[in-house]
DNA sequence: CGCTTTTGACCTGCGC
DNA sequence: GCGCAGGTCAAAAGCG
């Protein structure tokens, strides 16, 4: 995404207070509103310098408008993006999914819940076995409980990595095994989640018998803790996946709903191509803004950064 | 030295 | 019951 460079060059305050309005359940937002409120007062009160405190403000609303739009155009692009992978996956809707009839009945029964939905959204296949209260239910209850949610994430590599099957998605795995599959010539790597040792997340890991630039990750059961990036905030590599800005693409936790962003094709689907770009309501469009923006705010640095950026400026102006 | 990865063996479920 | 395929285990190797 090039908004950032392109929009920002003129402006010494290159972040923005109004999407955070979204998010006034935010207390560490709501802290630094406050903080900006009482600085701009003191400001008031000791210089006087209401003028250009106010160009100031004005400024800044302004730039709350730039990057309200801008946050509107990263979701439209990625409603683009979704459209296209959509399509993509319909053209090529066995291959990718259920390649072999010979598959297990549990497995195939999952194959059903999640090809509809995980190849689209990547949500998660909320409880398909919850209507397993039946005669059967005494057999497999472990299997019940492990494949409580399921989702899937597709995530493009580096065109040269045709070997790593690592997907960053900010949570740490272990690996636990690697198989040959039939269906697919690259192995199938299997990964638990060595964060929290209770945890039950296992995740499978395969390249796409399409394009091997794309890892399909499978997610399997729900994170009993945190994302690790919320609590190592200050670990570089999780603050840059959480902020959107891998190279390549990013795939999100297993345990909330779950969205699958494949952003490496921002520049062309950048126009607006699409056959079929307005497949959803402005609820879900809402939702994705609001997704982005909260990932923002709920990031310590960001706010820090925020609060700093700020006060700096006030300062600075103070000086003048 | 401890953690992670590799990899062959083993387990389990399904279809025939 | 048998064979197949996916999934898991665990010892060995690798690595920092």
């Amino acid at each position: 995404m090039d908004y950032s460079s392109a929009a920002y060059d003129d402006t010494s305050l290159d972040l923005n207070t109004k999407p955070l309005r979204l998010f006034d359940d935010t207390p560490i937002k709501k802290d630094v509103h406050s903080k900006i409120l009482i600085d701009f007062g003191r400001q008031l009160s000791a210089n006087e310098e209401s003028g250009a405190l106010l160009e100031e403000l004005q400024r800044v609303s302004a730039e709350n408008k730039k990057l309200t739009e801008m946050l509107t155009v990263m979701g439209e692009s990625y409603n683009s993006l979704r459209s296209q992978l959509l399509d993509y996956m319909s053209k090529n809707p066995e291959k990718e999914l259920s390649p072999i009839s010979k598959k297990r009945k549990s497995e195939s029964s999952n194959n059903n819940n999640t090809n509809s939905n995980n190849i689209i959204n990547g949500a998660v296949n909320g409880n398909s076995e919850s209507s397993s209260s039946d005669g059967e239910s005494c057999k497999k209850p472990r299997e019940e409980t492990i494949k409580a949610k399921i989702s899937r994430a597709y995530v493009r590599t580096e065109a040269s990595d045709t070997t790593s099957l690592v997907v960053k998605d900010g949570y740490q795995w272990r690996k636990y095994g690697q198989k040959v599959t039939r269906d697919n010539p690259c192995p199938r790597a299997y990964f638990k989640c060595s964060f929290a040792p209770s945890c039950p997340v296992k995740k499978k890991v395969q390249r796409s018998v399409e394009d091997q630039s794309i890892l399909v990750a499978t997610y399997e059961g729900e994170h009993n803790h945190s994302h690790p990036s919320q609590i190592e905030a200050t670990s570089g590599s999780n603050r840059l996946m959480t902020l959107g800005s891998v190279p390549c693409s990013t795939s999100l936790a297993s345990s909330a709903p779950t969205i699958t962003l494949d952003l490496t094709k921002s520049k062309s689907s950048a126009d607006t191509k699409s056959p079929k770009t307005r497949t959803e309501t402005p609820e879900v469009r809402k939702f994705l803004v609001e997704q982005m923006a909260s990932s923002l705010t709920k990031d310590p640095d960001f706010t820090k950064a925020l609060a700093a950026a700020i006060s700096g400026r006030i300062l600075q102006h103070n000086s003048y």
